[in-house]
DNA sequence: ACTCATTGTCAATGAAACGTCGACAAAACT
DNA sequence: AGTTTTGTCGACGTTTCATTGACAATGAGT
């Protein structure tokens, strides 16, 4: 027994002058009307309405009442719009967090690009390596990169990053094939510090994730830096497909130990929630998904 | 499920930050608590608190909604308040109907001392012969007098007026008793203009209630009148009992017919429902039942 | 005065919630 | 690692819901 419905019921039977009239109107049988008016009183304690089988009248109680009636639900009418505001408006400070290098080179552009295109909504971006608590902290959204640790959050992969181990065909050809991550050791690898500081690679090895030292012969910091050096013939690379995808149809560049390729990256969007997504949250969850599929920003990281 | 209830729960959440908090000082199941604030957030179509297991957060559509809450819940208090104030209070108008005799020999007393022990409250009293509509104009109360047609009203006896054919020992001795109402024909009777204007008594004949007519030696208009006349032995009246108690005991006065007598009047108060009586006129209606029993009162009518 | 339609309320009834319990996974503390 | 506490979920028995039809009271129209 809703307090509101019942206040609103009120409210149409004094306008109305009668309960069957009321009922008629609000699409409730006469009978449940009655039976508001009868709670409401009951739990005021007053009779708001004076009654005969042919005439209803507002006692000076319902008369106080009717007017507080109307104006809380006035209110109540207020307090949904204005929440369904702050939800729907696309406006207001959205609060991102992501780590650094990833939220440099990419997330600090889509960021610019999406104020553009909502000039009224604030957006705060943290970068950091340490993952944040969303909830404690306040924020509305989290970009994290790599696979994530379960959680009540809300993960949606917005682009996947997926690595090769290439060499060029002439390295190769004077330092042989590798056919095992151990071989490895045996050769040159050229490490991208930004997503392997401790120069250790990922395999899956028997089933089991492992991580491999691979001997540096050299450092680059974006996957583009590796790509060229391994087309040099440096040395083994763990290189982005996308970087090096032409590469590989032109036969320059060869893909090895592909059965224990295990260091394949995503970026996902974490949020607390799935019903009920603000509208500031949800534009840049779309922006944030076209701009990744656009191939201009694959280069990065 | 109540919205205020929801919007209760809602608040005590967001200010101890915890649901089972919440719960506890509410009274009410953990379960249902986190309940109310999903069913809150489904009908407002917007997340109000990101919740953990271990942290609870005000979302920006929460922060807003929490405001409007307070003010409404307030806003909701002052209604009940506000109601109950104008139910409670010994003030505001009083509006009474009554006919008019009664009106002006009791009514306008019990009015003028109630407006002294009350003097916050209006009294309006309408004196008028015809029945009046109490709900349709919109009166807190009616004096009636007689028997009162059944109703969906609500009738408390105030008052008896028991009455007692009666004649002077003398009369009777010089015409004769009569047995029967149908005997009166050959007496002289006293008529009371007030009660019986057309000149006929009220009798029950046989089980039925009948209309006798009288023939009318003298008239007069009120009890006090009547019970003079019949002292002096100039015929046999319809006498108010309190005013011919002592002649009767003092037998200088004798009651006849008293098997058929059937006119018995009482005062009755009548108002429009039992339930939640306004204050006003509970006070009034038990001041109108002290005065009245006071037997300074009986002698009008 | 009599009929007749309409009013507000009540009792009965099947349906849909309500609120609690126990269980569970996630998270924080020891 | 073990333990406690958190918010949520599913299931369950109970309560309340909202409709229906019946009823007395009432007023309008003969």
């Amino acid at each position: 027994m809703d307090t509101l419905d019942a206040l609103r019921v009120f409210i149409q039977v004094a306008e109305a002058q009668s309960f069957s009239e009321a009922a008629r109107r609000g699409g409730v049988s006469k009978a449940l009307a009655s039976k508001y008016v009868g709670w409401l009183e009951e739990r005021l304690s007053a009779r708001l309405l004076n009654r005969t089988t042919r005439r209803v009248s507002l006692t000076e109680a319902g008369t106080a009442c009717l007017l507080s009636s109307r104006r809380l639900l006035e209110d109540y009418a207020a307090l949904v719009e204005e929440t369904a505001e702050s939800q729907r408006s696309a406006r207001g400070l959205l609060r991102i967090t992501g780590p650094k290098v990833f939220g440099e080179d990419v997330l600090a552009g889509v960021v610019a690009d999406f104020r553009r295109a909502h000039p009224r909504i604030q957006v705060d971006l943290a970068l950091e390596e340490r993952t944040v608590d969303l909830i404690g902290e306040g924020y509305d959204l989290a970009i994290r990169i790599g696979r994530l640790t379960d959680s009540s959050l809300v993960a949606r992969r917005l682009v996947d990053f997926p690595y090769l181990i290439c060499a060029a065909q002439d390295y190769l050809e004077r330092r042989g094939t590798p056919q095992e991550p151990a071989e490895l050791a045996q050769h040159d690898c050229i490490v991208n510090s930004a997503i392997s500081p401790t120069g250790q690679w990922e395999f899956l090895i028997g089933g089991r994730l492992t991580q491999v030292s691979v001997p540096t012969r050299a450092r680059a910091t974006t996957a583009r830096a590796v790509a060229t050096l391994v087309r040099a013939g440096i040395g083994i690379g763990l290189c982005l497909k996308s970087t090096v995808v032409d590469d590989l149809e032109s036969g320059a560049l060869v893909s090895l130990l592909a059965p224990f390729q295990a260091y394949d990256r995503s970026v996902y969007a974490v949020y607390p929630h799935r019903a009920h997504l603000p509208a500031k949250v949800r534009l840049f969850l779309d922006h944030l998904t076209t701009q990744l599929s656009a191939p201009s920003h694959h280069s990065a990281h």
